[in-house]
DNA sequence: ATGAAAGCGCTAACAG
DNA sequence: CTGTTAGCGCTTTCAT
């Protein structure tokens, strides 16, 4: 593969008007710039991208942790990171944190190593202190999982707004036995997803009860697990709100499974609004997320912090959330 | 950020020998590799990655060129993909053609500029020769999608007998005006499909009717779309032979929207068997496709295309696919 | 407007 | 087993 010396020589020019022309360089006659540029197709010529990225200490690169692809939530905010980085010559180093620690360490890690020009962060597995320690080595955006602190900008939704609305929904149905399903860890968006809940609770006084709290559920086939535990209660709930769209419909399926018609002896409310929302029959009740623009968001934000040009009210942006009341209510 | 100029004089060594540490290199004492371990932790050094990518003309890095994030086929061809390349030290640009010719190449000449060590490509947009000529700058692994030539390594299935199976079950169910839907550009492996289908047609003395092909097809609403469509005609299918769960589903929700019964009235069959497969009512009957076994064998290949210890056998990798029959036939 | 020259930080011969 | 040295290919002052 040819080199930028390789193309000086047959252009007859030094390699610094080479790189000239190669990053649009004002300064370079019309002449020579032609020049240059038959040269560079003669030879077939690209420029070497680590030999750039080591001398100009830029990588155009941003490392994107999430959790899993094939979360369709994920996907769709990846989606959003990428529309915009596309439009902004960014390239995208997807890592999969599988909702560990260790890895997620690592591939922040990617900052040190200036692997990455910065990080943007959809979950957060480890605490907080631990992730700040990074900030020192480039701008990491948090995006749709926050943290009480004003050092890194977050793109976010109000959580317990959104699981306020749809426990108030279930309550208004008349329900009062309200299942809620969470994740494992208690991130600051899992602890405020779980504070609606209980404010929508004690606001119509409805007492707490932590037999109706399931953990560690995730998806289609846990849901189905929770509604079968559920049965097996002696005063099991009648209505249920899920983290996702997935783990709502696991529910909304085995339940149909199992007899018991949904809405009417079985309430389901999702999280997500992705399109299985309205496949599921019937269709999903849930707390619509805009995922890809939170995603998309996000991105114009790290891009901001990389060229400095942060404004104070990126730091803090909140996107509105929404119930969309369809069938499962 | 501390340099390996920095560990060295910090341990009182030479770099040659902290980069030996920094490589696993055998012959280094315990002694020096303790005092360079220590040195490193010290000044808390990490190597800078373009460095050495310049220097040993590895990136560890694989391109991974995929039409949509969010189709969930893709996600799972990259879940497979990534899980290899992860238990491998790689690492994965992910890069979005959106099915266009321009961006494919764009993404191919990753090669060129040596920013990837090798590329999957799990589509197809641009000829074969464009492609072809790709090669001479790095290995290139054909995951789901190939072409007839013996050139590159390449995971498929074997598509014609996939849509043949598929459309032989719904003969056998007693359809006779079987529609299908098919995407845009027509690939080997859409052409494939496309004569699978017409090969059940021939053998069962079924008159192909042109009417009855559906093109740019690619997700559920454009299912919807179809079905509708259909409808519309003088002489509509009985039967829809969909390229994907998506747009089978598509299909399945706007059949029972207006007033169809399925199967009784609309028979559908989709390609892939992904989650949604089961979740639409009635669940559909698919022509399963292993995407993240597709994937890890691909990325398998592509490791050994680069360690050049590629065999004759994994230039051709056929997995198996399987009629899944369920409610919708 | 163009060229000369100095590295960016690292690895890999080679020598010892 | 360890050090010296020569680049990998590019960008960017600093001159002119």
């Amino acid at each position: 593969m040819a080199t930028i010396a390789d193309v000086a020589k047959e252009a007859g020019l030094s390699r610094a008007t080479v790189s000239r022309v190669i990053n649009n360089y004002q300064y370079v006659s019309d002449e020579k710039r032609f020049l240059v540029q038959e040269a560079m197709k003669a030879l077939n010529y690209f420029p070497n991208s680590s030999a750039q990225k080591l001398r100009s200490q830029r990588t155009q690169t941003i490392g994107v942790l999430i959790p899993v692809l094939t979360n369709p939530f994920f996907a769709y905010l990846l989606e959003g990171i990428d529309r915009i980085a596309t439009d902004n010559a960014y390239q995208l180093l997807v890592c999969q944190t599988k909702y560990d620690q260790q890895k997620e360490i690592h591939f922040l890690n990617y900052l040190k190593s200036k692997q990455v020009d910065g990080i943007i962060l959809t979950s957060i597995e480890n605490n907080w202190e631990t992730i700040a320690a990074y900030t020192t080595y480039g701008p990491i955006v948090l995006c749709n999982e926050y943290s009480e602190q004003t050092l890194v900008p977050m793109v976010r939704l109000n959580q317990l707004e959104g699981s306020y609305l749809g426990t108030c929904h279930l309550i208004r149905q008349g329900h009062r036995k309200i299942a809620y399903c969470r994740g494992g860890y208690m991130s600051q968006l899992t602890k405020d997803r779980h504070a609606g809940y209980k404010k929508a609770l004690t606001e119509f006084g409805i007492p707490y009860n932590n037999d109706f709290i399931f953990k560690n559920v995730y998806d289609l086939e846990d849901g189905k697990k929770v509604l079968r535990d559920s049965l097996a209660m002696e005063n099991p709930p009648t209505a249920f709100f899920a983290g996702s769209d997935q783990v709502a419909t696991g529910i909304v399926k085995e339940a149909m499974k199992q007899g018991k018609s949904v809405p009417g002896d079985i309430a389901v409310i999702g999280f997500d609004d992705q399109p299985i929302a309205s496949v599921v029959e019937p269709a999903l009740t849930t707390i619509k997320q805009p995922a890809e623009e939170i995603g998309y968001k996000a991105m114009e934000v790290m891009i901001k912090s990389i060229e400095s040009e942060l404004e104070p009210n990126d730091m803090d942006i909140h996107l509105p959330l929404q119930l969309i009341v369809r069938h499962s209510t």
